[in-house]
DNA sequence: GGCGGCTGTCACAAAAATGGAACTCAGGTG
DNA sequence: CACCTGAGTTCCATTTTTGTGACAGCCGCC
């Protein structure tokens, strides 16, 4: 699955640039020179990551990124900022405005490239090939393959989707509205008890013989989560 | 909690720089000119982020981030790159070893914090305001975590956000009225006295031994607050 | 068409949390 | 010291939330 990014850029031959570049590194690009389009098209295209020029059209690059960070389905999206000002105080203001990374132009498409990965590594390491290891449990998402230990686990689609979230976010607690719009999808309706369903299939998966611990946390009235000492808790 | 900082650097006056600059934004800092120490000093002082200098004593700054990073137990710790090196190839090499960020020098000291707080606000949500900390209690919202000093603490979903409250308003006397607003909801139709048993509850969960002390005070015919020295007051 | 793996729902069981009542305890008062 | 008021405790019926097994529909495959 190639990860999606959205850019954020008026000038038609940069975007041309990037786009090209991005895309022979194995994204898809979406793109648009407005910043109230931008936030549209951030909820329709749900991309991976966000990258955004400064000067743009109707709302300023930075007020985009601010928008972003205060809705919540957007909070955690990771942001490059793009931009002329090469000027300290912009690049300060614009990383505590929440921007995850700061280019100034000129810059090289390969660092723009790198720099790219090196946030998604980061914020969605399944995203970037790898494997994710937490609580004794790794999943190699290329493959598409689980181990507990030593011990091969089988998953069918959606506990495997739903393992890699709790893995990507490791201990923190998830509501079952919010597992079905990061699991799911956000546009698909289904009941929330089908979350409980799908976590006691991915717990039986998981907990392969009984004298391994549960990995998978119950927090009442809140929710679930991925945890290595779920165990300890509950007693 | 200050998060740490391991600075790997053998300018003495940078070193001096960065340091103070750091430590005005809140972070401690250890440092070493050298490449060897500074795996060491990683196991010893297990920093929540590690700034590498390119060119240090012994093994260079790209070979200390390859040996983090292939270790299991630091290959997620952050790693902001330091260098004189602004040829674009070394840059995008310092990306793609591994390392979170990547500053030239020349660089601000400034635009190094914001830098070094942008990562840390990906990956330590609870550094920086994930967490509330009062009175030897801490509580990761995020993932629903409860500790008294080292002691988990168990807590039932009205306990919780009582709990949350006060630490949200720490030392400040809440009415039983008040209390009922703020966790039960406005529009909550419940006995008053139901206030006092959850306080009872909570107390009883959170005083885990008899040798601490009780953090909640009581504050006859107003109500209650949380309290570091609830014990002293009452004597 | 039949088979097997996945999915989403339901209904019921089990577990945990909650609210309230009753009773006890502590502090202040005259 | 008896009395009164507010707070601490205990207990338990009720309500809320979660766990679980069963089942019917769907889809791809042989």
């Amino acid at each position: 699955m190639r990860p999606k990014v959205l850019l954020v850029e008026d000038d038609a031959n940069l975007v041309e640039l990037v786009r090209y570049n991005l895309d022979a590194a194995g994204f898809d690009v979406v793109s648009t020179p407005d910043g109230e389009e931008a936030l549209v098209l951030t909820g329709e295209e749900k991309p991976d990551l966000v990258i955004l020029d400064w000067m743009i059209e109707n709302l300023s690059g930075i007020e985009v990124c601010r928008r972003l960070r205060r809705a919540s389905t957007t909070a955690n999206l990771p942001i490059v900022m793009l931009t002329a000002r090469a000027e300290e105080a912009d690049r300060v203001r614009g990383l505590e405005t929440g921007a995850d990374d700061y280019l100034t132009k000129p810059f090289s498409p390969r660092e723009l490239v790198a720099r790219v990965r090196a946030v998604l590594r980061r914020l969605r390491p399944a995203l970037s090939g790898g494997s994710l290891d937490y609580a004794g449990i790794s999943m190699d998402t290329a493959a598409h393959k689980v181990m507990r230990g030593e011990l091969p686990i089988q998953l069918g689609p959606t506990e495997f989707r739903l393992l890699r979230h709790f893995l990507e976010h490791p201990g923190r607690v998830f509501s079952r509205e919010q597992l079905l719009d990061a699991v799911w999808g956000r546009d698909v309706y289904v009941e929330q008890r089908t979350v409980d369903v799908h976590i006691r299939r991915l717990r039986k998966a998981i907990n392969v013989n009984d004298t391994l611990p549960d990995v998978v946390r119950t927090v009442r009235s809140a929710g679930y989560a991925l945890d290595a000492d779920a165990q300890d808790l509950a007693a």
